[in-house]
RNA sequence: GCCGAGGUGGCGGAAUUGGUAGACGCGCUGGCUUCAGGUGCCAGUGGGGGUUAACCCCGUGAAGGUUCAAGUCCUUUCCUCGGCACCA
């Protein structure tokens, strides 16, 4: 055996060993123990980045695992291939979003090949293939069949100069991206999947999602948001008519304190009222710039304009002042809030700044509103009793609010209701590149969906767009077709449809890429639910949410079997890595990392010596040019090296600081295992582990299958594979230490190296694909059990105690492993040192903790 | 603004159920090997004190609290990061 380690030759020729033996390739196994491990698939963006590796890594440190430990594991990937960069690349390269996609996945699939996943690529899928999103247009069919998909209109942004919708992204400062014009917003139709008619059940589901972290749970009930409260109407009389302007509110037991009501800039009242007062249409007008996004909305300073038109309290039958305010938003609840400054924070600030009456109608033990007009604490309580509410004076919040709703419900003007924040999903894109949307719009027959024998709908991919509108809309083979319903000439829908729908269900395809029969089959519930999914946290919500709807309306389709589609949830944390950039007057050039050196501290670039600036850690990105291309990392250090960091340097759930040293030290560590096999190899076979072995091999044995025991829980259980590995480091420390001088050490020594090469293997499989072969096995490693410890190997006679006096450590003392309470408790008291701190003192309580610690207090 | 997460040596991190703070690695220091070193090996490495020994004091963003015992639990607070529905 070659004593140096070479990680070209070695992962060259594992990798070859699986390609040729198809060690990938996945069968459904009805006797089987499955494992479906997923990791989110990629954007084929050209080319890997760091966040990927990560992602794939675990991936494929779980799948390995899995494998060994004699499970039948299906690891696919696919592309996630429709999108907005595509578009961006095709207009700043002349080349078609279809070509540059399919480049793009070539290259790529190479690199994940260079880095030893084992994916089983038979089952690749691309979501801009029209074999895939073929489905995509039928289930938006069968879902408009039952309710499920309707058209309403939506807000979106829009650039006048440019005349196009523009996504979030691509509003700087509330400014085009391309044109900097000032953004407005616009109300066009689309077409929405009805996700709120499965809130209810999205959210109680959590509760079972126990293999998911409790923080995206958490996260995703928040935006479910269910919260109940009571549907109160306001009477008024317009244009001769009698009508109710109805708000949501959660605190009805404060309703006697409304001193105003706000309704949104789009709320139909309001655009009503605006015919006849020009104030309250230029503030409309006013509220139509700027972005969509909620965080915008949310943080804009709060602004009203009163329309001087009144509603009528439906208790007090006061006259209630109606105002329009751009932070009452038109998609929560009704678009119209009842104002109450006593106790609402958001109102407060409102009434205060355009001096709307002020009410407090709850007391909360004796305290009272601070005319100082600060913050107060018991804002949002509903701990306190009704004051000035006249008959519900006395009343507490459940109560109140039950009295209240009775009485609104007496004279129609309320009811107890349900409401979500959840809204529905909106699937419409005004882009090209994307899945088209199955309709046709016809004169005659209006909006007509394509028949199923029609589809797939396919996307012409040979297009260039400029940047202004959808190239589809400008495509006369694309637009003009036939209507399905009565032959004359019609238009297809040029929107297509939101990716998230393509990420929705590519987990199902890959179980029946070839099927052209059925969307899924048979094979999708064997096997589905995925085991484990693995992907960014800045998914937990969006994808995951959407993924879970898709997956139930399935099953109520009749598709599929199960109601969550993941069981166990890994989110993994970013990739960072320092950021460095020269100013050179108001341009700002970012350097990369590997190019910069630090002298005597201060940062400078390595060609040229310049010192940069330091900005810090941040995400690695291209446009602060702080990533490592993984290409470059594989041929320098190779893949073993490279997923050995990665999975060392951070556990998976954390952020990830990039480090070169830290790369090296990893490579390190390879080499000093490649060379303890190579020496002990070298030295001829070892024989069997015999029953009698000295204290020295007996210790290296215990570490061997307490390691074996670690490592395992770790990667089984915690996913701390940080842990893992450093438990294996300390193993191959102590093998180094141990000095074999006989058969029986040989014999101890060849197990905690086979040991440590078995647990390493689905981490670094390439060398563990090479050692394992030298340490004399015949079936390759990914194949090999995984290890068991052996109890009889962990057993000690002696253990050790730590004694402390009051709280702080003073001793150590060795103890029978058998030994009672009482003899541990004098040992520990007849230390010399712990002697020294209780002298004198009267010893009041010792609590002994047993295996561990012996407390004295004094 | 709202929702979620995180702050531990010079650095990444460990401490799993409230029970030895700093495992493992990086970096640094000293030594050995080498013609040489961006090699390998050995030793040391939280801060302060100490007869440099034993050992003692301090120490997990900040301030309080609970407990025999707190990085871990509670309250308040500061900072950093992720998401906010058309980036994927």
């Amino acid at each position: 055996m070659d004593n140096s380690y070479k990680h070209e030759d070695i992962e060259a020729d594992a990798q070859a060993f699986w390609e040729q033996t198809g060690a990938f390739t996945t069968r459904e196994d009805a006797d089987g123990d499955k494992y479906y491990c997923l990791c989110m698939l990629p954007y084929p963006s050209g080319r890997l980045h760091m966040g990927h590796v990560r992602n794939y890594t675990i991936g494929d440190v779980i799948s390995r695992y899995h494998r060994m430990r004699g499970r039948n594991v299906l690891q696919p990937m696919g592309w996630d291939a429709f999108g907005l960069p595509a578009e961006n690349a095709a207009m700043a390269n002349g080349v078609a979003p279809g070509r540059w996609t399919r480049d793009n996945i070539d290259y790529m699939r190479g690199q994940l090949k260079s880095l030893g996943f084992a994916i089983d690529w038979s089952r690749e899928v691309a979501t801009c293939d029209p074999d895939y999103y073929r489905w995509n247009q039928w289930l938006f069919l069968q879902m408009l069949d039952k309710g499920l998909v309707y058209q309403k209109t939506g807000t979106v942004n829009w650039d006048p100069v440019d005349q196009t919708v523009l996504a979030n992204e691509q509003v700087i400062d509330g400014r085009g991206w391309r044109t900097g014009a000032l953004v407005e917003k616009r109300e066009i139709p689309m077409y929405y999947m009805r996700i709120t008619a499965y809130a209810d059940e999205l959210l109680s589901a959590l509760d079972g999602l126990e293999g998911w972290p409790e923080r995206v749970r958490t996260m995703q009930a928040n935006w479910i948001g269910k919260s109940e409260g009571v549907r109160i109407a306001f009477p008024y009389t317009l244009d001769d008519r009698d009508d109710k302007l109805w708000v949501f509110t959660t605190r009805a037991d404060t309703l006697m304190g409304a001193t105003f009501v706000a309704v949104a800039a789009e709320h139909p009242l309001a655009l009503r009222l605006a015919k006849d007062n020009p104030d309250v249409a230029a503030f409309i007008e006013k509220c139509r710039a700027g972005g969509i996004t909620e965080a915008e909305l949310a943080t804009q300073e709060k602004e009203g304009v009163p329309t001087g038109f009144h509603v009528t309290h439906p208790i007090t039958g006061d006259k209630v002042p109606v105002w329009v305010g751009n932070y009452v938003l038109m998609a929560y609840g009704e678009g119209a809030v009842m104002g109450v400054p006593g106790h609402d924070e958001r109102d407060y600030a409102f009434a205060h700044k355009y001096d709307l009456p002020i009410r407090q109608v709850v007391d909360v033990e004796g305290e009272h509103y601070d005319a100082a007009g600060d913050w107060q604490d018991w804002y949002g309580t509903k701990n306190g009793v009704c004051i000035q509410s006249g008959p519900y004076d006395g009343l507490g919040f459940k109560a109140a609010t039950d009295a209240i709703a009775a009485d609104l419900a007496a004279n129609g003007c309320g009811e107890k209701r349900v409401q979500y924040r959840l809204r529905d999903w909106g699937i419409s894109r005004q882009r090209y590149w994307g899945c088209p949307i199955p309709i046709v719009h016809c004169e005659h027959c209006g909006e007509v969906p394509v028949p199923e024998d029609q589809l797939p709908v396919v996307l012409p991919d040979d297009l260039v767009p400029d940047g202004s509108g959808n190239p589809l809309a400008k495509s006369e083979a694309f637009i003009n077709c036939d209507c399905p319903r009565c032959g004359g000439p019609a238009r297809r829908e040029t929107d297509t449809m939101d990716t998230f729908v393509d990420s929705s269900w590519y987990y199902m395809r890959y179980t029946c890429p070839d099927s052209d029969e059925a969307m899924v089959d048979a094979r999708t519930n064997y096997w589905l639910p995925v085991d484990q999914y693995i992907g960014g946290i800045e998914h937990a919500i969006l994808h995951l949410l959407y993924s879970r709807f898709w997956t139930r309306v399935m099953r109520d389709l009749g598709l599929l079997t199960i109601d969550e589609p993941f069981t166990n949830l890994l989110t993994q944390g970013m990739v960072l890595n320092q950021i460095y950039f020269r100013r050179d007057g108001a341009r700002i050039t970012y350097y990369n990392p590997a190019d910069v050196e630090l002298r005597d501290g201060q940062p400078v670039l390595a060609s040229g010596g310049n010192s940069v600036e330091a900005e810090g850690l941040g995400k690695m990105s291209k446009s602060k040019n702080n990533g490592v291309d993984p290409e470059v990392l594989v041929a320098r250090h190779g893949a073993d090296a490279a997923r050995l960091f990665m999975m060392f340097a951070a556990p998976p759930e954390q952020t990830l600081e990039w480090s070169e040293a830290g790369v090296e030290g990893a490579s390190r560590f390879l080499k000093r295992l490649y060379r303890a096999v190579a020496e002990h190899a070298s030295q001829g076979p070892a024989g069997a582990v015999p029953a009698n072995l000295d204290d020295a091999a007996k210790a290296l044995r215990r570490q061997t299958h307490a390691t074996i025991a670690k490592v395992d829980d770790d990667l089984g259980r915690r996913y701390t594979f940080n842990t893992a590995i450093a438990a294996v480091m300390e193993l191959l420390n102590a093998i180094n230490r141990f000095d074999a001088k006989d058969a029986a050490g040989r014999a101890v020594v060849h197990e905690a190296l086979n040991t440590a090469v078995a647990l390493l293997a689905p981490i670094v499989p390439h060398i563990c694909h090479r050692l394992w072969r030298e340490l004399g096995h015949e079936e390759p490693a990914i194949d090999a059990t995984w290890p068991t410890a052996d109890p009889a190997a962990l057993e000690r006679s002696e253990l050790e105690i730590v004694v402390q006096v009051n709280g702080k450590l003073r001793g150590r003392i060795s103890v029978e492993a058998e030994a009672d309470r009482k003899a541990v408790e004098q040992a520990a008291l007849a230390d010399d040192n712990v002697q020294r701190f209780i002298d004198g003192k009267a010893v009041r309580r010792v609590i002994v903790v047993p295996g561990k610690l012996v407390n004295v207090v004094v």
